[in-house]
DNA sequence: TTCATTTAGTCCTTTAGAGGACTATATTTG
DNA sequence: CAAATATAGTCCTCTAAAGGACTAAATGAA
């Protein structure tokens, strides 16, 4: 099949690899190349839309810079899987420090209907339904990070009743393993704030303790927002590099 | 001038844009071109260096994503100039929020041999000459950042005596001018702490109050280390977005 | 003078083609 | 069987050329 080529239908004011890359990124985001395979070869996408294999080496380059595929040299172009390194642990930097991930343990997973921040950041309706998790980290036997989690129940319903001592420490491989999905951008705001009292119990800290706080909206590549987070740990703990260029 | 075709002395393992970038690269650092100026066309550099005006672009393509060109459409490619928006208010929201700069006040300017850490950080002898500054910024006539600055005397001593008065608010852009020192990359490290207090005092927070802490290593574009620097806020006024891809 | 037009100089886009480099598999050889 | 070799498929590099798009300054007309 397809040997049609595909027209490309001149977007005003855009180049013709804009344009491209517009239109191979619906085609991702429509799922006919499904995270983790492989697209066609540039040659082969090129003479299919009736380009240069420059421009169209072009346009992918744009795709890989808004993180939708990455490209192996020798091997292919492949769609991106979600997020792997996306660890609370780039915030926080407990003694011992040695890249172990902490071992999760979820405290309470409950089915209520969203908050209004909630509904707002997911994008959903006021009032409709989300699973709440509330869970804790540990590195060790130490609490360090706790965590308020809401995920929209029509995407991750398989998730509501299932065994919780089947789930793995690191929740996005594990979306994207059992409810498909794929989480392709997060946004973090980090504040400082101190912890409640109950907060505090979790975290074996006392109350009133200062803690710092990252509110987090995670999208699908689609643009969806499929989960809000809230992380909360010892604010002695926390440690971020930035650079500015 | 110039009809000098310059050889590309064909590095091991590295693509002919890769070395083009990195001659290019040697000669901006050498000042060649100083910052703000323009180089030459792409057409010239690239016939210059007797290579296809695709593989120059690729090379100076190379140079952007470093940070140490940056290329206007129609008008040239010139050499950046130092750090503009490395504004501390980045890392920091207070009321109002109305992107206006923070008055500077310095509290103090002292010529001081290099403590260790500094020392360290700067790349200097133990103990080499530096200029320190305390200094408070405010909004209005609300106090809000406190700063201590470190900077090598090799490279500041003119702003060692001067008259403060004649200092700007913001100080990169006025060590460009001063003495010519081009802060073109920052690393900054975020962390939590409470204010000694003396601190406290300058900021009008009671003693013990948690602060948010910025230590910042700012570099030219040879790689050394010309400013150390450390600024403080009430950690209530801190709030930063990180986004993950 | 003032506004439109031209002109020159710059970076940007696109084409078409030829090889090189890297990966993985199939094939041959010992 | 095991190791070396060939082969096919992929992305990457480089070339040469033509024209478009944008900026700024020079020129001309009202």
């Amino acid at each position: 099949m397809s040997s049609t080529i595909r027209l490309l239908s001149a977007e005003p004011g855009l180049s013709r690899y804009a344009s491209l890359a517009q239109a191979l990124r619906s085609r991702v985001v429509a799922g006919e190349w499904p995270p983790g395979s492989a697209l066609p070869a540039e040659s082969q996408l090129a003479s299919e839309h009736g380009v240069a294999l420059g421009t169209m080496r072009r346009a992918l380059e744009m795709l890989v810079e808004q993180g939708f595929i990455e490209r192996i040299h020798g091997k292919g172009t492949f769609v991106r899987q979600g997020l792997a390194g996306a660890s609370m642990l780039r915030f926080f930097r407990f003694d011992g420090g040695t890249g172990e991930i902490p071992v999760s343990r979820i405290l309470q997973r409950s089915q209520v209907s969203a908050p209004a921040m909630v509904s707002r950041s997911l994008g959903i309706g006021a009032g409709e339904p989300v699973l709440r998790l509330h869970r804790l980290r540990l590195m060790g036997t130490q609490p360090r990070l706790l965590e308020e989690i809401w995920l929209p129940l029509d995407l991750f319903a398989p998730l509501a009743e299932d065994d919780l001592a089947a789930w793995d420490d690191l929740l996005y491989p594990m979306f994207a393993r059992r409810v498909q999905v794929h989480v392709h951008r997060a946004l973090d705001e980090i504040s400082f704030a101190q912890l409640s009292a109950s907060q505090a119990q979790h975290l074996a800290l006392p109350a009133g303790h200062p803690c710092a706080q990252v509110q987090r909206s995670a999208f699908d590549f689609t643009g969806r927002c499929v989960e809000v987070r809230t992380t909360r740990g010892d604010a002695h703990a926390f440690h971020y590099t930035v650079t500015i260029t």
